[in-house]
RNA sequence: GCCGAUGUGGCUCAGUGGCAGAGCAGCUGAUUCGUAAUCAGCAGGUCGCCGGUUCAAAUCCGGCCAUCGGCUCCA
């Protein structure tokens, strides 16, 4: 007899040799019929497993997010089973749960499109309904690589001959369909109910833009249909904030086939981006910041002296000057040294923080552009920092404290990646060590959780990366911090340390929007174009009913213009449910209806776009008001 | 850059070889109205660009450009 203990904390005996699923459904029969996948001593089990010794047992549903990556896995199962079946001269290559559903590549003479969705869902649909187990077999590595040969699974065949020599390899198989898995999968077929195949894509066979590219199907599945309805709602929803698409209905701004990733900036766009900046600036003069302006196009001497000319060249544009080559700068840096080089510097000038909204060019790939969040053109709300090397923690510190003191501001939740050394990098393995502790450092005492990208640093540095979420769940990096020991040996910084002797000072690199367009992009989507009122283009429009109250609706947009509000006024002879509608499609903060009852009482109406009617005040009432929460920057 | 899809008026879209359409927006007129669309009329298009097939091309073919979804790459 094997003890299994529960998640309750009660024991059961069983006969040595049981099935986890025959235990699973003798605890409970409901459980284990909603069941996905199981943790036995927690870890991931198969179904079938016998179970040899005493162990804790943990039954794991959809709602897991374990449960729920197995359970999509076996959706891809099931999808490659229906593509074979469909087009069986198909090679597979590798079926993963991502995020929001799953994905399988595909090597196939076929080219998938949106039309055979159906064709393929109808098949996933037969083999669901046949309620094929899925069973697991362990093979020997000799006896993986002839059968998947024999089946002309070459991609299989790599996976395998990459296995670690001790791996234990397995194939699952349901009715005809055989994959090699490490598994676990549900028990059998008929566990998946709602699937829905969602896009195709290209992808490149383990990432790598040098091997052959793979069809790559992206599908979501889910226990219950309304659970898929609801799902796909979200996304229509989601759509709906898309910047680009509140970026033109708002007239916020504009990418045009005369610029692409050079994006425009409409006067609405405009109005929100000078807000941002002001604010920016006012941040910055509080925590001891100068700010700077550099050219944006400079000679090649200095790329060359800065590294850019060696690690960066695909990225930067050029141009030619009096015979002379020049490049349009793609990073802030070169100049700010040029900057800090005019004078002679000493320590007690330490931290020396010099800001600069810089606006930068880089050549991106034709195909990764993206509305705002990926343009060839952006404004770095930059920063270098100049210090004595005992100040970098706590120069570090300050700058992760004002990232958040945006972001809490935006409301914007946001995550955090430290990169580690790329391999076309400068400088030795002991200055990357010590800078990348450093990050480390900074970060723990700090208390912040983060995640290791290896080998994704900058040519110059390791970096803490901030990343935010858009609409659709996508991350996007934003604010970035780089401490950089390459850039002052390049250029030769020096400051006049306290034994009257030159030194070397430590510099860092540091964004907090990141890009003012990326910023503005992730802003949109948060808000989905509702900004906050400090930010908003137009924060209040009047609205008269009739033609009668145009001099005073005049009267009253002069007044809050004066108070230096952003205002608009209808005058249009429309009725006021029209206005009312187009203002609250326009997202502006605050409608004055202005009728009879207003002029007379020399008041206002004020609609409010979140809370609707607000009833008649005092405009000075209202003015007040507005300035406040202003003031505040109220969200 | 790579794979796939898409490109028709300012916007959203219909139009599969035979006269380029609709709704919204715009303009003009009427209407003067109390919290999410008043009515009528008018105007607006090299059908992304270049080439080819055809008596005839938005429509079929080729090339290019851009956009979208991914991959790779990045703020």
């Amino acid at each position: 007899m094997v003890s299994i203990s529960l998640k309750d904390g009660s024991k059961r005996e069983y006969p040595e040799g049981t099935s986890i699923s025959q235990i699973a459904k003798d605890i409970n029969p409901k459980l284990a019929r909603n069941g996905v996948t199981v943790l036995f001593n927690n870890k991931l089990a198969d179904w079938n497993e016998q179970v040899s010794n005493d162990g804790s047992l943990e039954i794991l549903d959809f709602d897991d997010d374990i449960g729920k990556d197995v359970y999509r896995h076996s959706s891809a199962h099931i999808m490659a089973h229906a593509v074979k079946r469909l087009w069986p001269e198909t090679k597979l290559a590798i079926g993963p749960a991502i995020d929001k559903g799953f994905y399988y590549d595909f090597d196939s003479e076929h080219v998938f499109t949106p039309e055979d969705f159906a064709l393929i869902e109808k098949e996933m649909e037969k083999i669901i309904k046949a309620d094929y187990p899925m069973v697991k077999k362990t093979l020997s590595r000799q006896e993986a690589i002839e059968f998947f040969i024999k089946h002309n699974e070459e991609y299989k065949v790599e996976l395998i001959k990459d296995l670690p020599e001790d791996a234990i390899i397995s194939v699952y198989e349901h009715g005809d369909f055989f994959d090699l898995c490490a598994g676990p999968h549900v028990p059998s077929t008929g566990k998946i109910k709602s699937i829905k195949l969602m896009s195709l894509a290209g992808a490149y066979w383990r990432g790598n833009e040098n091997n052959p590219m793979l069809q790559r199907i992206y599908a979501t599945s889910f226990p219950k249909k309304a659970m898929l309805d609801d799902y796909l709602n979200k996304l229509e929803e989601a759509k709906k904030r898309d910047h680009r698409k509140l970026g033109k209905e708002l007239g916020l701004f504009a990418v045009m086939d005369e610029g692409p990733g050079f994006p425009f900036f409409l006067p609405k766009g405009m109005a929100l981006r000078n807000e941002l900046e002001n604010f920016w600036r006012e941040e910055h003069r509080k925590a001891g910041y100068q700010e700077i302006k550099s050219p944006i196009i400079l000679n090649r001497d200095l790329w060359e002296r800065s590294g850019h000319w060696d690690h960066y060249k695909e990225n930067m544009y050029f141009t030619k000057i009096d015979e002379q080559d020049y490049a349009v700068k793609p990073m802030n840096c070169p100049g700010s040294m040029l900057v800090y080089k005019q004078n002679l510097h000493s320590y007690k000038e330490f931290p020396l923080r010099m800001c600069e909204m810089g606006l930068v060019h880089r050549h991106e790939m034709s195909g990764v552009l993206h509305g705002l969040m990926r343009v060839r053109a952006f404004t770095q709300d930059d920063a270098h920092l100049f210090m004595l090397p005992e100040q970098i923690i706590d120069e570090i510190k300050g700058v992760i404290n004002l990232i958040d003191r945006f972001y809490s501001l935006f409301g914007f939740p946001y995550h955090v990646e430290l990169s580690t050394k790329p391999e076309k990098a400068m400088g030795s393995d002991e200055d990357w060590e010590i800078a990348t502790n450093a990050l480390r450092r900074a970060l723990d005492e700090k208390g912040i959780a983060y995640k290791i990208n290896e080998g994704d640093g900058a040519f110059y540095g390791p970096k803490i990366d901030f990343h935010l979420h858009d609409a659709l769940d996508r991350t996007w990096q934003c604010g970035t911090i780089q401490l950089d020991f390459q850039m002052p040996e390049k250029f030769d910084l020096t400051y006049i340390g306290e034994d009257g002797e030159k030194h070397r000072p430590v510099m860092i690199h540091r964004v907090i929007y990141g890009s003012i367009e990326r910023f503005i992009g992730i802003l949109t989507e948060h808000t989905a174009g509702a900004f906050p009122s400090w930010l908003a283009p137009v924060q209040v429009r009047v609205l008269p009913i009739t033609d009668r109250q145009h001099d005073y609706a005049k009267q009253v947009a002069e007044i809050l213009q004066n108070h230096n509000f952003r205002v608009e006024a209808d005058y249009r002879s429309e009725k006021i449910g029209y206005k009312i509608r187009e203002g609250q499609l326009q997202k502006i903060p605050y409608l004055l209806i202005l009728g009879d009852k207003e002029t007379e009482a020399q008041a206002v109406a004020v609609r409010h776009r979140k809370d609707g009617d607000k009833g008649s005040m005092g405009l000075n009432e209202f003015i007040e008001m507005l300035q406040n929460e202003v003031k505040n920057r109220t969200i």
